[in-house]
DNA sequence: GCAAGGTC
């Protein structure tokens, strides 16, 4: 059997149909992994890389004493399978195997991928011939000569793949648990470090600053308005800016009627078509629609799975002879773009444009299969359509234009005007994304004479240069050669999640600053691309088996040992550094109590806003559990209270905007407040006016401070304190009855557990007790169905009973057999006799009656006499000593009181009867029989 | 719990 590696499945599914030819390939699903089989070939894709480098085992815990993070510099370095099921299924092939072609992608990252595959089949077959195909793209022609031309892998491709590997591993691991470990964040807040995570990031701190630094200067720009046959011609004065005012009102009080054409240029222009596109400049382009990086790609990498465009991580701009362009357009026809390609195929240009990369990997990003609008929905059909069009763009003429340079006299002052004028639209009639004005200057000959209609001095001001947009970061990543074209945009993706940056424009936290900080002062190479062009280089030498992996990476070592030399020098600064100037980021403004500022606080799952002055001042504001999202701090600010706003953050869940913390603090305690019977408008005012927001402030405050602060007699502050108190109960069995629905009325769409509480309420029921003396009707009418309104009200019943009892007295153990013996409710205990619930629950009746007496007591009612453990027994006997009268019979004369003879003798047969069910002649036996 | 690189 003939086993062929493909890098991915999508690539294993084609190569297999080209190499098949007219043979019919079996598509075969092994556990989640296909295979494609033609004739005695088996062709099989893996995932990228299916193994992935790791430290040798004992280096998991990040604060050992032994393994410190700069151990990890020279700690073995193992592989392990990261995608097990395809290593399993690779393994079990290549033992029946007597030929393997690795066939991954044509680049030192598919020559590594080829070698993970290769030590694969080794470890299981050592004997069996392994060779290596290399093609640029999956076309017929180009598979076929690959096959045909098979060579052997590449080692030292594989190595210099492997070089960067382990410097990525260990600069990055190491110095992420050095940082992270001196600014004490572990967990989802750690510090990471990394090649091209850190200089991108230092290039969006760099930028910030350069914006923050920057000292605006102000200039003058000089125009005039002319006019020739109705037509309006603004002409800008030759001397560009000026940076001199004096200067600038000079030409102006100098610009002066006559205004004579001195010069006019005609010309033309070539207007050159787009390049194909690669995946930088495709995500250039759809940045412009509005898409960012990482939705481009999502919905390129959909249609590229679908088949209606081709690989879109490439770094390719020129497209590889094998691809047959004419095939394409002809895929093309007939759909929404006919008379675009029918106008390409008349005006097509000798060669398609190309840009400046070529690379063996991938052909540019190209259309290769016709798709419809409705077919694709809006997102998807913006993508495919600007593929089309840029790829119809590239096969088009260019453009040309024909352009007037004007310059006039006006008395002595210098003028110039430009116009251009669109002659031929070649390929701008098919890609209409970016903007062509025209600027048609009305025909001017030297020596014409025009009148000056308006003279336009305008003062300016330089502006400070631009944050990077994400698609400019990624065209810089590119340039400075960081990250590739499938890692760029989740570089930035990182850097957002890590919270080092935000917005987009891209701006840097205080933490992503201290990050770079730190770094620059004291581990300055991992924040400069320099050291992946070193990298580069030492991976080129290794290409051409000018150096051994060993050696690079040894070197590499050596340098990483000198900069935790600095680092470990400096590392209580280092942390100190970081953690004073994150602190900022919880700090949101001044304590309204007492001036210092207020913080947000995280403990465990709890969060608070407290103050600095804590513990002389105790100001602080609750915020809900971080279950409903990590509060943070952001820009806005309330221009009341000068706070920063504040927000919760979940993952997958919209944001939760909190706004002013202390506005909402007020507002969510103002209905408490009002349920304070004395409180008033002016009250709560004055109480404000003191920061008292809360009913449980009050409550916990001495009469005489609260006397002072709100300027009452001390009398009426305690009644004020009261008044707190009771409605903190209110407050207190509100929130027990929410958590109980909660608990019972599991949540729907459209009934929300807020929504049924208000309406709850709005019958009067604000806790569990008046719940359960609620009746269904009323539960359906706040939203609840029926069934889940009976639950919840026997439940809400269950839970009261008990509670009565508990506060009775009555002991829990036996409260458990009470309500195993079918005795729930305070009721039963008055009302069922003695002896009845002696015998239902197995309790000695003395004890029973000890609980009866605790409860008629608790409900004031007057309680039964007591009967002793000898008085019942010895009643219990007489009277299964009556003929015919067993033990069922004995436990319901019970309910009737009925528990020895004597009770039996002088009992009323037609009372007993309808109490126990008993039949009356029955009874009457029974009687006559004592008597 | 760390990187960067494949791919989904």
């Amino acid at each position: 059997m003939h086993l062929i590696i493909a890098e991915k499945n999508i690539s294993a599914n084609r190569i297999a149909q080209i190499l098949a030819g007219n043979e019919k390939v079996r598509a075969k699903k092994d556990g989640s992994v296909s295979t494609y089989s033609f004739d005695t070939k088996t062709v099989v894709g893996l995932k990228g890389h299916v193994v992935e480098v790791d430290f040798e085992p004992g280096y998991t815990n990040w604060r050992s004493e032994t393994h410190t993070p700069r151990t990890l510099i020279d700690a073995g370095i193992v592989k392990k399978p990261t995608e097990k099921k395809i290593v399993n299924l690779i393994q079990k092939l290549s033992r029946k195997a007597d030929l393997v072609t690795i066939a991954t992608d044509y680049d030192t990252e598919g020559e590594l991928i080829g070698k993970e595959a290769y030590e694969l089949v080794r470890a299981v077959n050592p004997n069996v011939r392994i060779n290596r195909a290399r093609f640029s793209a999956i076309t017929p022609a180009e598979i076929r000569t690959a096959f045909e031309n098979l060579t052997d892998l590449d080692f030292d491709l594989a190595a210099a793949g492997e070089a960067r590997q382990t410097v990525d591993l260990m600069w990055g691991a190491a110095l992420t648990r050095f940082i992270s470990l001196a600014a004490r964040r572990g967990g989802k807040n750690i510090l990471s470090v990394g090649r091209v995570q850190s200089p991108t990031l230092a290039m969006i701190v760099e930028r910030e600053r350069e914006i923050e630094s920057f000292v605006p200067q102000t200039y003058w720009m000089l125009s005039l308005e002319t006019e020739k046959d109705g037509v309006t011609i603004e002409a800008r004065h030759t001397a560009g800016r000026f940076t001199d005012h004096e200067a600038a009102l000079a030409a102006e009080a100098g610009t002066k009627e006559p205004l004579v054409v001195t010069d006019v240029k005609e010309g033309q222009k070539n207007d050159r078509a787009p390049t194909p596109f690669d995946t930088t400049t495709f995500i250039v382009a759809a940045s412009r629609l509005g898409l960012s990086a990482a939705n481009a790609m999502r919905l390129a990498e959909d249609l590229y799975m679908n088949g209606y465009i081709s690989y879109p991580r490439t770094d390719n701009t020129v497209y590889p002879k094998s691809l047959n362009l004419n095939a394409i357009l002809n895929t093309l026809k007939g759909g929404g773009f006919d008379k675009d390609v029918a106008w390409v195929q008349q005006n097509r240009r000798p060669v398609p444009t190309r840009g400046k990369k070529e690379s063996t990997d991938h052909p540019p990003i190209h259309p290769t299969g016709s798709a419809t609008r409705e077919a694709l929905g809006q997102d998807r059909w913006k993508v495919y359509e600007l593929v089309v069009r840029r790829f119809l763009a590239t096969l088009s003429p260019d453009a040309k234009w024909a352009t007037t340079r004007c310059t006039f006299d006006a008395s002595g002052e210098p003028y110039k005007a430009t116009g251009g004028r669109l002659l031929y639209a070649g390929w701008r009639r098919i890609y209409p994304y970016s903007e062509a004005k025209e600027n048609i200057l009305p025909v001017l000959a030297p020596g014409e004479r025009l009148p000056i209609k308006k003279v336009n001095l305008e003062e300016k001001e330089t502006q400070p240069p631009a944050r990077y947009s994400q698609s400019r970061l990624i065209q810089v990543m590119e340039e400075l050669g960081l990250g590739t074209k499938s890692t760029r945009h989740e570089v930035i993706g990182k850097l957002v999640s890590r919270r080092y940056v935000e917005g987009n424009p891209l701006r840097p936290t205080l933490v992503g600053r201290a990050v770079i900080d730190a770094l620059d002062n004291h581990a300055e190479t991992i924040t400069e691309p320099e050291m992946t062009r070193t990298l580069e280089e030492h991976m080129q030498l290794i290409k051409q088996s000018r150096r051994s992996r060993d050696d690079v990476v040894t070197e590499s070592r050596e340098m990483l040992h000198r900069v935790f030399d600095k680092l470990e020098a400096h590392k209580s600064e280092i942390g100190t550094e970081i953690m004073e100037q994150t602190a900022e980021e919880h700090t949101l403004g001044p304590c309204p109590a007492c001036g210092h500022d207020l913080r947000i606080r995280h403990i465990g799952v709890s969060q608070f806003i407290g103050c600095t002055g804590y513990p002389e001042c105790r100001f602080n504001i609750s915020l809900p559990g971080s279950t409903w999202g990590k509060a943070i701090r952001v820009e806005a600010t309330c221009p009341e209270h000068n706070l920063s706003h504040v927000r919760l953050i979940r993952k997958g869940a919209r944001p939760w905007d909190i706004g002013c913390p202390l506005c909402s603090h007020i507002a969510s305690n103002v209905e408490a407040l009002r349920m304070m019977p004395s409180m008033t408008d002016d009250l709560m005012q004055r109480l404000h006016a003191h920061h008292i927001y809360t009913v449980s402030e009050i409550a916990g405050m001495q009469p005489e401070d609260l006397a002072k602060a709100v300027d009452v007699e001390k009398k009426e502050a305690a009644e004020l304190a009261r008044e707190a108190e009771d409605a903190l109960e209110v407050l207190r069995r509100r929130s027990e009855l929410r958590k109980f629905v909660r608990k019972i009325v599991p949540p729907r769409k459209g009934r929300s557990h807020a929504k049924i509480i208000r309406n709850l309420l709005e019958q009067g029921i604000g806790d569990i007790h008046a719940l359960s003396l609620a009746d269904v009707a009323a539960i359906k009418k706040a939203g609840i169905p029926e069934a889940t309104g009976t639950e919840l009200l026997d439940a809400a019943r269950g839970l009261c009973n008990e509670r009565a009892l508990r506060e009775a007295g009555v002991p829990a153990v036996s409260l458990k057999k009470y309500q195993a013996g079918g005795v729930a409710t305070p009721d039963d205990f008055c009302y069922l006799p003695i002896p009845y619930l002696a015998s239902k629950t197995g309790i000695n009746p003395e004890t029973v009656h000890k609980h009866v007496d605790l409860v008629c007591r608790h409900l004031g009612r007057p309680a039964p006499q007591k009967i002793s453990r000898t008085v019942f027994e010895r009643g219990r006997k007489e009277l299964l000593e009556v003929p015919g009268l067993g033990e069922a019979t004995v436990d319901r004369l019970y309910l009737a009181g009925i528990y020895d003879a004597a009770t039996l003798r002088v009992a009323d047969p037609e009372k007993v009867s309808s109490i126990t069910g008993i039949p009356k002649a029955r009874l009457r036996d029974y009687i006559g029989h004592l008597k």
